[in-house]
DNA sequence: CCGCGGATCTTCT
DNA sequence: GAAGATCCGCGGA
């Protein structure tokens, strides 16, 4: 039987909670099927003087959700082609998400690859921010879901505390302002982060 | 393996 | 108007 992650896993410092969702299991329910990948790449996105980040132009419809309690789903769509997925971090009232931005595969494989019929290798399923949301199936229907509940059609499950991952640390994919700092968090030597 | 450009929508200047 | 938290197919080495 397995649960959530709490709410207050998630209401706590955004570099915190992008370091710690490493290794944690994104679960997916969608056409009868569950689909699940363990989190192998995260970037933090602050509020304050974090220029990259969507809430630092101010509370919007758009971003309105960044500003709301943690354990909700932040989905975006960008480059017109493509969504992303973030969870919300920090309690309700200050910004702070984490964009999750690879999967290592664990079980829908079959599934995945009918979502992804560009993907020639099982580690081109889910390795990159807009490659995760193609292969489970998220778009703006998921923004603002709560995956605290179990019952949800996207939630995230604790990582294994026996097997804690060999975490690095780099600067952010794909952005120029604040593009210097030190936010992006994935697991060593595997194969499924979206870029060495 | 590496670099280039197109796709095509939302948001902000 | 333009840039943007991207991906893919193409051509060349």
């Amino acid at each position: 039987m397995r649960s959530p992650l709490p709410r207050a896993f998630y209401e706590r410092p955004t570099e915190t909670v992008a370091r710690e969702l490493l290794g944690a299991m994104l679960v997916r329910r969608i056409d009868g099927v569950e689909l699940a990948g363990r989190i192998v790449e995260t970037e933090a996105y602050l509020g304050g003087d974090d220029q990259a980040a969507h809430s630092y132009a101010g509370l919007t419809p758009r971003t309105q959700v960044i500003f709301g309690p943690g354990g909700h789903a932040y989905v975006y769509f960008i480059y017109g082609v493509h969504h992303c997925l973030n969870l919300i971090a920090e309690a309700e009232g200050r910004p702070g998400c984490v964009l999750v931005r690879a999967l290592e595969p664990v079980s829908g494989l079959e599934a995945m690859r009918l979502r992804r019929p560009a993907a020639k290798r099982d580690r081109d399923l889910a390795s990159g921010p807009g490659k995760l949301c193609q292969a489970l199936g998220i778009g703006l229907d998921e923004y603002g879901a709560d995956v605290t509940d179990p019952a949800g059609a996207l939630a995230v499950h604790a990582p294994n505390p026996a097997a804690p991952p060999d975490v690095a640390v780099s600067t952010r994919v794909g952005i120029r302002r604040s593009a210097n700092l030190p936010l992006r968090f994935f697991i060593r030597d595997n194969e499924h982060v979206s870029r060495k």
